[in-house]
DNA sequence: GAATCGCCCCAAAGCGCTTTGGATGATGCA
DNA sequence: TGCATCATCCAAAGCGCTTTGGGGCGATTC
């Protein structure tokens, strides 16, 4: 029973005429708090010159000079000032802040913890070029009209594109409108050019099947992401393509998706051992659900990389560390956090050049083997 | 081996003379982008009345009669007029949005993957009552900074402030500067009335100690989160407080403290139970931290809730439910993206009426008892 | 010595919205 | 009819910043 002590509130958000809105202040004004906060113009009437050159000063303009731009800088520091950003933007068209839109998967209310990682990797390649971020979490669905809110709001100056499918219609729908972005992951079905960092999902699971192969594992198990997203696709043709390679065809009783969670991960694994003929390894797509199968393999009584072998990817998330040396699961790493600073980097440099050719990055993910692999059991 | 093909490119932020600024356009502009974003000069000309008039008739002020009001209503959905927020914000001083600072471990770069949910949950919220969400991810200890630079901007109405410790400066600071704020937990050395979310830590510790004490466990562990933090440290008094009331001394020899990791949980159980005389029962602060608590005690050949018991606390992370009918680990529940979203509403409240007492809510986490937990061996 | 050129600086016009302080008729009441 | 009262609407003044289009002045050039 979960019982709250909140006292019950309502919100009231319609409009009220000006001379009724009653804003009741504090008497309260601690001493530190002296030091308010100045603008431009305060600024520039103490210091006796414009606010044309005080502001030109203090964003580097040549028009000013150096001993007067030294004594506005040291005023500036002085008095504290900082100016307003949303005056700025308005004067200059550009917001200076980049926006990240979440889908939530509807039915299950989720926010994959990867997004996590990628948006602290992203957060301080932000900070280092001075954009803020601006998060927007919606249903699944309406990304769309939440983009195209930020734009015409003036919220952002562009926008990262998480978790594409194929031919995610978002891309053509950004081109339009013409906001400048950045896809975390990629559309494959979407021609033309557009700027996206990606793993190697293809190749990564290829080899990752590849070394389970080599290793004389011959059912093999897929527990993928759901297939409607690129990278899911990706890496089950990669999987595929190296059962192929050696004339195996791929079994859909050993091939699970859906969303990367721990019983997930669990539950697919649990059935497909109670099948006839149950897979001796297991290929992964998230850390996560890499636990979920452990789990179920060592429920069994079995032991990872003895009994049955285990790769997964790993997104080397900060809280769910592959620990150990060798470390716990063999596993193809890619880390999400650099990926979200990288590809943050290049979504600035796409703003700041509208016109050059949009940027792209295949990041490869590293095969470590750990201890979770083997040959399978004679 | 990881490998990138991104190309090389240096971005330059300096300043430069505006007569030298190229923005090249591309030349290609598709047919559906002719709808135009619509400013609301551009749109009072169109109904032939002024920008006040149409400007009240869309906030709903009553000096508009019923007809005009209509007709503007109908011609801005028409033609998409969306007011541009930053213009907004500086008429009317309200940035209509609120600020999260997530501070990152800095010696491991971590976020913890809680984040992820709580934000989930505050961004449904803020979209309700039509905020943005601005986050900031800085190391550990320039939060104060974060802050302030963020009200100085003008940047935000409000903020919320994450992993609160004891005694935590920032709660004086915000007060001082005259930031509204509303606290995922508690800071108990504080004196003063702030407004606050948090689950009853102490309690929740208390009576999960209290249950595995009842069980007839007499040696039980502590894995718990940094006790820097306050959750942490009121976490450890309710497990202290349970095993006094049965005159059981603490033995530091059993109760670890750290991030909240996986990798933890692993280490210091198998710490823990190569001593002389291992725990019987583990407390575990988060169910990441309890992923690796289980990896020990299975790797040693234990099995939970039969040899060794495992209670942890649960924030009911979307990708790591604690599943199963019964579910696998017993554990304490209270819904960290629950909390988030009801945080987020007092938040609000507190922003509309900066004069009304702070308003405060303790959540009751819920025991449930699963497979992790039982009677001690005999 | 006058014309020219840079160097520094400024006043003022925006950016797109809200809000103040009327103005204009239409209406009610005596 | 005269006057106060509404109900509607508008022009203009900000919000805090950037940027345009000069202007003054000493140094250089012829």
């Amino acid at each position: 029973m979960r019982h709250c002590t909140c006292s019950i509130w309502v919100l009231t958000r319609r409009p009220v005429p000006p001379m009724v809105r009653v804003h009741v202040q504090t008497a309260h004004v601690p001493a530190t708090a002296r030091r308010r906060a100045v603008n431009l113009k305060q600024l520039s009437q103490t210091l006796g010159l414009s606010q044309t050159t005080v502001s030109r000063a203090l964003n580097g303009y040549p028009e000013v000079s150096a001993a007067t731009k030294a004594r506005v800088v040291a005023a500036a520091k002085r008095h504290d000032y900082t100016p307003n950003t949303r005056a700025k933007s308005l004067a200059t068209g550009q917001a200076m802040a980049i926006g990240h839109v979440l889908p939530t998967a509807t039915r299950f209310e989720m926010v994959n913890p990867i997004f996590a990682d990628f948006i602290a990797g992203a957060a301080t390649s932000y900070a280092r070029h001075g954009y803020e971020m601006l998060l927007s979490v919606v249903e699944d669905g309406d990304e769309a009209q939440a983009y195209r809110a930020m734009k015409a709001r003036g919220l952002v100056d562009g926008v990262i594109l998480h978790a594409p499918r194929m031919d995610d219609p978002r891309i053509a729908m950004l081109d339009d409108i013409g906001l400048p972005f950045a896809v975390h992951g990629r559309a494959s079905a979407h021609a033309g050019p557009y700027c996206w960092l990606d793993v190697d999902n293809g190749s990564a699971f290829r080899r990752a099947a590849d070394y389970l192969l080599g290793l004389g594992h011959t059912r093999i198990a897929l527990i993928n992401g759901l297939e409607q997203y690129d990278f899911a696709h990706r890496r089950r043709n990669g999987y595929v393509a190296a059962l192929a390679a050696r004339g195996i065809a791929p079994d859909p009783a050993i091939m699970a998706s859906d969303e990367m969670t721990e019983v997930f991960g669990y539950d697919s694994t649990r059935r497909m051992m109670a099948q006839d003929t149950p897979p001796t390894a297991y290929l992964v797509a998230s850390i996560i659900c890499a636990l979920g199968v452990r789990r179920a393999i060592e429920e069994a009584g079995l032991r990872m990389g003895r009994d049955v072998s285990v790769v997964t990817h790993d997104d080397v998330l900060s809280y769910l560390r592959n620990g150990g040396t060798p470390p716990i699961f063999t596993a193809m790493r890619a880390s999400v956090r650099e990926a979200g600073a990288r590809l943050a980097d290049m979504l600035v440099a796409r703003i700041d050049r509208p016109g050059a050719a949009p940027e792209t990055c295949r990041m490869q993910a590293e095969l470590t083997i750990g201890g979770s692999s083997g040959p399978p059991p004679a």
